[in-house]
Parts: C-alpha cells; structure tokens; sequence
DNA sequence: ATGAAAGCGCTAACAG
DNA sequence: CTGTTAGCGCTTTCAT
C-alpha cells in the first residue's frame, strides 16, 4: 500500500480511504490509485488489517471427524453460509480426544478466530473462563454443558418416538434399540424415547438396548453391536437404531447372519443421510436437516459475533419421518 | 502482553524473550514471568504475530463439496497432519463455481494463508500470477494445469485396467461404464482405461460409456445414468463406475428396473468408501487411501511453504483391488 | 541479562 | 479532500 502511496504520489492513508471506498477522496485521485492498483495487482494484507481491527473475521468449527456424513453436511452448510458474509472457517477434529479440543480452545484465546460453533456437545475448558463467551460459541447438533449457549438442534424426543410409534403401527412390539453415545444429550433423548414409549405401551419386558461408546466409529460399533444382539439369541421383528451409520451398519451384520430384511427384520435410522435411499432395500428413518442446522447455526453466530445480537438458547428445526422399504409389517 | 511486562517491572521484550524460550533471560525473571502469565491467564495475540512474521500459519484447502465422502476424508487427513505441526486449516467449497473459486484465491494473495491445497483439480486465477507459487500450492487426488505444483495421486489408469483385467478375467465382455466427469484428468485415465482394455481386448464394439457432467451430483449423475443406459435396452452383464458414489447409484438404478445384482449384473466402483462393504451386495471395489492422499499433501505443502523445500512433482500412492460380491462371474 | 526502538500493514482520529 | 500521527501486539536487532 505504501508502494502504491509511493506512485501515485499521495499519502498511504488516501489509498487506504480510496480503497474503502470513502466518499473523502476526489474522484480523479480515486481513479488514479484504482488504476495503479489494477496495474500493479496489488491486495490489501489481511494480517495488517486483522491486527488493526482487533478480529480476525474468522471462525472455528470444531468436529470429532470430519469424514462422518453427518458432520460433512453440516460443515458444508456453515462454509457456504459463512462465506457469502466473507467470514473463513477453520476446521478443527477433536478424534474425541480432550487433549485436541483443549488446543483448539486456544484458536479463539489467541485472536485466531472471532468464535466457535461446535459440534460436539462439548467447550474447550481452556476458553470457558473467557468473558463474553456465550455470544461467542454456538452449539450444533448437540448441545454444550453451558449456560446461554445457542444450540442449534431437531426435537430429538419428538423424532425417535415418532420412529417408534410407526413401528408399533405396523405391529411391532419386540423392538431393539440401537443406541449413540450416552454422554450426549442428543442420544439420552433418542434413547429415553424408545424406553418410555415401550414402559408406557406395556412393553417393558421387551425393552433391551445397548449403547456405542463414544469412542469408536459408528459404523464398527453398529456391526459389533447387532452381531453381539444376534449371538446372545435376542428375538425381535425390528431394530431402532440411532443414527443411519449405526442402522447401515446394523443390516450388514444382520444379513451376515442370515436374517433377511424386513422379512425377518425391520430397521430404522435417524439422519437420513444420501445413502439411505439407495441401500437395498432403502432404509426408513428420519430426515434431519443438516445442511439447515449449519445454515442456522453459522447465521445465529454471525449475527451474536459480529452484529452483536445476544444468543437465542434453542434453535430447534423440523424433522420428517421417511418411511422405505426397510420397515415392513410385523408378522 | 505490555500488562505482563508492568506487573513483572520489565521491559515487553524482555517478557516476549521468556515467552520465546530464549536463553538469554535470567531464570529468576522468567520464573516471575512464568508466573504472572499464569495467574492472569494470558495468551499471546497471534494476530500481532502474525503480521510481525509476515505468515499466517493457516492453510487453505479447497475442495468442491465436502458433503462428499471422498473428499472430506482427504481432507481428515489434512487437517490431522497440520494440526500436529500447529498449522490452521481454512476450508473453501466451490461448490464447482468458478466466482466462489476465484474469491478463494484471494486468500492466498491477501496473506491469510500461507499456501493452498486444492481436491478440485483447478487452480484459481486469481493467484496464478504469484511469485514462488509452484512451492505454495499442493493438488491432490486431481492435478492442476500449471507446471511444478506437487500432485499426490494413484495411478488412475492401472487402477482401472485392474478392474477391467478382473472382469474379464471372470467372463465379462459387454461391460458399460459410467465415467467422472471428463474435465478431470483422473476420470479421463479411468475412462481411457476402460475404453483401451475394451478394444486391446477385441471388445470394441462392446465399448459404451456415459460420463456425468461436473455440474451434478455423484450420486444423482449415477441413477440417472444408470437408467438411461437401461432404458436405451443396453445390454451388458457388467458395470464398471468410475466411483463408488456413482456404482451405489447405479446399483440402485439397476435394483429399481428388477435387474438382480450380480445376477443380472455385476457392479464395480473405485474407491472403496466406508459403505462399499456395508452395501447388499457388498460393493467390489478398487481401495484407494484417501486419509494418507490427505496427509502426504499436507505434509508435502508443509515441507514446501514452511521449509522451504522444492515441490516434488508426483506422488504416487498405492491402491488395492477389493473383491466383494456385487461381481459374480458371468453367465 | 535487559532495555530501547523500529517496524510488520493497516485504519481512524485529527488537523488542515 | 488530503496529510500527519498514532497505535493495534508482537519480535528482533542493537545498545548497554
């Protein structure tokens, strides 16, 4: 910029005026520098920008693993939203290690970025001393343990009980449950559905779930998990699994066992990720809006980070139940 | 970081020495530096740092989409492999438009990066002009058209000639393919691959092959296809698709017009995604090692921007043939 | 071992 | 309308 300054004979801060589009620049110096500027090629340096204005005018989404569909989609909505409003994303994967997520904390300690939306229903403990904070992170998906936080999420209870009343529509009454990792709400609430929905329609006896711990992969624990349901002789006509990952995963094992779907078996996810439609046969579940939520989410942190506007507690998105060919009538 | 200095009652060059590590620091004032720092809980701004050191320590990484699985677990490996070296990963989507490409060119220009990985085969115009360039960029999976950019791939054309060697080996003959877009380099070695076995092999005539517009959906491309090839009454007992996206796809176009698979038809795709072996039938396949694609490029644009290394040119990764049952031989 | 001073590139307040 | 000046937070000579 002072090189620009140099040739068009002016002061830097004319150029630094002319270039913001100050109405204070007489309209021959602005065509002069605008065409040195063209000539030259020359760009503004962000670094000495960010520095004066004191943000970074860049965020950080953090995720466990950015290969799961579910957070691909999510992501993929927030870089979209964020970039229409020239806002960069910094991708940050925890791989479920607090070490990492602490570490990524540091990001908006240091003036790397300006927030953090998070997706994996927990805060960086290195950040949670930090004042303000609140308008500066939003939760997706999952909600952090953290007061005034915006979340971003579907009605979890709502969804899984709707799953489970179509089920027992169809005259299913010995239903398993695959479930998500307990230690997040999203998957308590899944999960809790399930549970009362069979107390509460006299099914009690059938109720038998088991859980992923958070730890492994969706689609490893859900193989492992189905396997383990079959070979401990568990009887039932369906399985409610959490996520379409889990449900996917699930079939195979159950098809390797020789069970045939839905004929012996009915299966339901939660997601209904682009795969679920083309499994054989298609799966049920339930559409969740994850391209949505990151719109949502990335839109609810602009506005709280750089307009200002206080956090909204719960935005809560629609969700739609998709039957296929997966889920048949029980015989 | 000036707060530290007035409680120590040092200068802050002396606080920013202790903070660097610096030898030349008496042990009893960096232990009162030390000290102080933690009661206050500060942290350095990177952002005064960064423009004193005139970089970033931020990448960008460009990719079409990262909803697709492909690419998002390229670039896990990304952003595992630069976080361990305390490197920031920007994402960009382009969602295939050239204007979103460009723009994210300027993060380069601008110094809010300091190099760039690109999944899309393409660079941005905007940048080509720069100075030192070849050593700031790294393509991945696809090559870009400009001289000495470091390019980590596999060898697209044997991988596909295994596939083609494989079904033939197993009776087929009327084989149709379904291609990637012919923008790509890489899609054009597997269709060229397809097409040379056809013909090196006496099955010319047999040669036909639709290939999906960069425009669309993989998955979406491939059902449709899939189906126009079957109602065009194109007869063939195998497919080979140039991914597992579009073979998933295809798949289930196929399932939809009653064609059993592999009984009528045997399916084989590239890749080798999470869901390949999950499929009914489980999906035959070519693995290709998408997380350490990711992780050599990060490592080779590491060495480049931040050691100064020269750009290598090719890196070739290993690639595998999976058999599962969506082939059968043929009848 | 420490301090003083300069400067990375930018913008905004103030003066003229 | 334009120039001068200061300062964002940091690191690194250069003195001392």
């Amino acid at each position: 910029m002072a090189e620009i300054a140099r040739i068009a004979g002016v002061d830097i801060s004319t150029v630094s005026r002319a270039l913001a589009g100050s109405s204070r620049v007489a309209k021959e110096t602005r065509e002069l520098i605008d065409q040195i500027v063209r000539d030259t090629g020359y760009v503004v340096n962000e670094r000495g920008r960010a520095l004066r204005d004191g943000r970074a005018n860049q965020v950080l989404v953090i995720v466990s693993d950015i290969g799961a569909p579910f957070y691909s989609d999510v992501v993929q909505g927030i870089v979209e939203t964020l970039a229409e409003r020239d806002i960069n994303v910094l991708l940050g994967v925890t791989l479920r290690q607090s070490k990492r997520e602490e570490k990524l904390g540091n990001q908006l300690m240091t003036g790397v970025v300006d927030g953090i939306i998070t997706v994996t229903g927990t805060l960086p403990t290195t950040i949670l001393g930090m004042q303000g904070l609140s308008s500066k992170v939003v939760a997706i998906s999952r909600p952090v343990p953290h007061d005034g936080v915006t979340c971003v999420t579907i009605d979890n209870y709502a969804a899984a009980k709707e799953v489970m009343v179509q089920l027992h529509s169809m005259g299913h009454r010995r239903i398993l449950h695959i479930g998500g990792p307990t230690s997040s709400e999203t998957y308590r609430e899944r999960s809790a559905a399930y549970v009362d929905f069979m107390r509460d329609n006299g099914l009690g006896e059938f109720v038998n779930m088991r859980s992923t711990d958070s730890f492994k992969d969706d689609a490893e624990s859900g193989f492992a998990i189905m396997k383990s349901m079959l070979d401990d002789g568990l009887h039932a006509t369906a399985v409610f699994c959490a996520t379409d990952e889990l449900a996917i995963a699930a079939m195979a094992a159950a098809r390797r066992a020789n069970r045939s779907i839905p004929g012996d078996m009915s299966f339901f996810g939660i997601d209904d990720l682009k795969v679920a439609g083309l499994m054989s046969p298609p799966l049920s579940t339930v559409a969740v809006p994850r391209f949505e939520m990151g719109r949502k989410g990335a839109e609810a942190l602009f506005r709280q980070v750089y307009r200002g506007a206080p956090p909204s507690d719960k935005i809560v998105l629609d969700h739609r139940l998709v039957m296929r060919d997966s889920v048949a009538q029980a015989r």
